[in-house]
DNA sequence: CCCTTCAGTGAACATCCGTGCACTGAAACT
DNA sequence: AGTTTCAGTGCACGGATGTTCACTGAAGGG
């Protein structure tokens, strides 16, 4: 069954089949270290068939930056879905970050590598990407009545240390990975670190 | 003018030959994606004379990566010299950074690629010394009269978010190169940072 | 002075690499 | 029904890769 394919879904199929195969691969290796020819040799066509969907590696590295930051988006969502009270929002950043840190995994592992090994390409568009997400941090931060008198700056840059931290919590587990007592203690770590930065922002009064 | 050269220099010059040709060409790439060859090519030597310094890349970076931290304690040397005034201790420890990325900058960009992208062997190293790093920011805070009351753990996450953020700021410095105005917003940032981080300590009680 | 040690040589190997080019065959359009 | 489009094929190429092996020649120890 599954009889009629049309030329454009199967094209899909294969790019698709292309974006996985090179996730797959950048699970051990580097984007800059892999080769066109093992990326096609996993999709199961010939070498020379890779042109018709992409011209070059760091192309394909581009389309993934892409997708890996829709799931983030969609991370986001989950975290400001729900009540925001204060008290348990850092609990349930954590929990949320955690989650699709499991199941995204793949893409984090992505984005952990390429942020800092990748073609300046790929780098560039990763760097904005998480720019972006500091700015959304930092509208959101400024709707908290904690932060009445913030300057717009110092909410950027305070947004900037959450999402540092938080990039760092998820590279950590990353490398956690089978280690369930040992991921345990980076939540618990990211959770006290969240805190420890909210009582210093709760404290803070922007420069005269 | 510089007649007698003795074997064991020669080879040791020939061995720093290497070490620095790797973190030249580490600049552009990641240690993964790099050729012996091109280590040779770059030194002037042979390929196979290679395999009479190192058994393999791998082991370069492992040699590489114990002199970047060597470089970083002298830095941490010189951060805790001087008086510990803890008014300025934020602008002097910031500013003792930035200078050694400048001045040790080929090293700081290696840690920063290899860190998530090396042999896994190389990235365990680093992961190891950050640690080791982070033990002994731990032990310095302990020192100081704010955190009278802090449990070890409590200490430790501290310490591992200072770090964090400043091995970020390092590495957003990097890439900031060439742009005085874009690295003075960075330390300006980073500054803030801290001092966010120390009001929030300094309001931090461990729990129960 | 002879003999050993060993950093560096140079050729050879099998294997991988990116890419160009002419092609095929089925889907889609007219 | 005939024609066009185009994802995927197959071959060929020039070049780079890691590693092997036998070698050379100068330093250094006896």
């Amino acid at each position: 069954m599954s009889e009629p394919i049309s030329r454009v879904e199967r094209k899909e199929r294969t790019r698709r089949a292309i974006l996985d195969a090179a996730l797959e691969l950048s699970d051990e290796s580097t984007l800059a270290a892999i080769s066109l020819r093992q990326v096609a040799k996993q999709v199961g066509i010939v070498p020379t068939a890779f042109y018709r969907h992409f011209d070059s590696i760091e192309a394909l590295g581009l389309a993934l930056v892409d997708e890996a930051f829709v799931s983030l988006r969609t991370m986001m969502r989950d975290i400001r879905r729900g009540d925001p009270a204060l008290a348990d929002i850092v609990d349930r950043s954590v929990g949320v970050l955690v989650d699709h840190v499991h199941e995204q995994r793949a893409y984090f592992l992505f984005i952990a590598r390429e942020r800092a090994a990748g073609p300046p390409g790929v780098r560039d568009a990763i760097r904005h990407q998480i720019e972006l997400f500091e700015r959304e941090l930092a509208t959101d931060l400024a709707r908290l009545p904690a932060t009445d008198r913030w300057t717009a700056e110092d909410l950027r840059v305070l947004s900037n240390l959450i999402v540092t931290a938080m990039v760092s919590t998820a590279e950590s587990i990353l490398s956690a990975a089978g280690r369930p007592d040992v991921e345990k203690q980076l939540v618990e770590q990211a959770r006290t670190q969240l805190r420890m930065v909210l009582v210093g922002a709760l404290n803070w009064r922007s420069k005269p």
